[in-house]
Parts: structure tokens; sequence; C-alpha cells
DNA sequence: AATAATTATATCAAATTTGATATAATTTGA
DNA sequence: TCAAATTATATCAAATTTGATATAATTATT
């Protein structure tokens, strides 16, 4: 894994600065978070593409604007599914959410 | 909606049965249970392929049988994270995922 | 049909996630 | 630059999810 990776899960809170904890990520683990960046990331493309900010989609949503960012940082105190639930608010087709998951 | 979606939510336990209830379903929260119910027939689906029983896919995930038990049948006590955790568990990859998403 | 194997349901305490509020940091644009 | 707008971080109680255990129901196997 390159530095730019490991800084991207770092940045999003992941603390895999210890080396051991780093090395400990399993294949699986770590497949599962970057799935969960990526959506994080597509969510805050579609928000934007949307003309929408943080704040106002977050009344959308019926949450806070704080959750908002978390859920485009790919916190790890988001689920995949308030992610997902946010994608589809924003009308975003399943069609479009597989494709991105499909994109390496 | 025809019957048989409407048999497919209530079997998973999402309660709509009481037709005021149903019909609050918005769009968004019954595209949301579709994706769940779909990548949890996925789950189940990738689990008899690999040949494991439910219990002995629990031991491989670090759980119990009862919880795989609801995580196939999309229980709304389960979510999206466990099931996709269970599925990359299993070596199912991204973009076998994304395509199942993507099939309506 | 009887037994074994597998899957489903119920319940519960512990852990995690959630939305909210306060506030800090950053970005935008006059 | 400076103020306004936007986004990020910290904290917390309430709600939800989790894994576990017990047990019931179903499905395979003999």
């Amino acid at each position: 894994m390159d530095a730019s990776k490991k800084d991207r899960l770092e940045k999003a809170g992941w603390k895999v600065s210890d080396a051991k904890e780093f090395l400990n990520l399993s294949d699986e683990e770590s497949a599962y978070i970057e799935m969960k960046l990526d959506m994080a990331s597509l969510l805050k493309t579609e928000r934007k593409k949307a003309g929408l900010t943080q704040s106002g989609f977050a009344k959308k949503l019926h949450t806070s604007q704080p959750r908002i960012a978390k859920m485009e940082n790919g916190d790890p105190s988001v689920t995949l599914d308030l992610i997902f639930k946010g994608l589809l608010a924003l009308q975003v087709r399943r069609s479009e959410i597989g494709q991105a998951l499909q994109a390496t």
C-alpha cells in the first residue's frame, strides 16, 4: 500500500498511523474502508452536483451539518447505510452507485 | 408495487403489513430496503457457493449463526456494513458487488 | 418416519452509531 | 484583507446494532 493511500485512510480517522495497527488491517478490512471512502466521496460529488451546501443537504436528510461532514469524509462513526441513504436522497440511482462501486 | 414485492419486504421483517406504514415508505426508503435485500441474498448465494453452513461462516466472521441468518434475510437489525463485510470475507470482489447492485 | 443437521426466532447486555449542539477551522468573495 | 459562508472537530445522551445464548422450526439423511 502506498503512502497516499495510507494518508487517505489516516485522514479519514482510521488511525492507521500506528504501524502495528496498520499492518494488522486485513485485506477485507481495508477493502471495506476503501469502499466506504469511495462511496463517501461520491456523496460529496453528488451533493455539490445538486448545488447543495452541507447544511442544506442536512435539512433534506433530517440530520445535522456536522453529520454530513462526517459522512463525506468516511468517518468511522458513519455506516455505509447512512451514506447510501444519502445517495438515494440525492436521487443517485442504484446503477450509478453500483458503477462507482465497481470502479477500482 | 406488486404483492410479491410487498410479501418480500414483510417476510424480511419490515412490517409493511400495516397499510399506512406501507404507504408511508418513501421511494428512497424502499430503494434502500430493496438494495439491502438484494445484497443479503447475494450473501446467501455466495456462502453456499463457498460450501459453508451458516455456523461455519459465523466462525469465519467471528460472530454467531443467528446473526448470519439475520444477515441473509436482510433483517432490519443488520446494517449494509455487516453484509458487505460478509461478502468481502467470502472473497467476493467489489466488482461483483457493484454489478449485483446495478442489476435492477 | 426418525434423527441429525441446518436455519430461524426471541431476548438481552454491551458496543456502536446517531443527531444535536457548540465551536473551531477553512474557504469564498467583496 | 476582512467578513461571511461553509466545512470540520469535539462531546454527549438517546437510539440502534451487535454478538451471544437458548430454543424453535425447518430441511436433509438414513
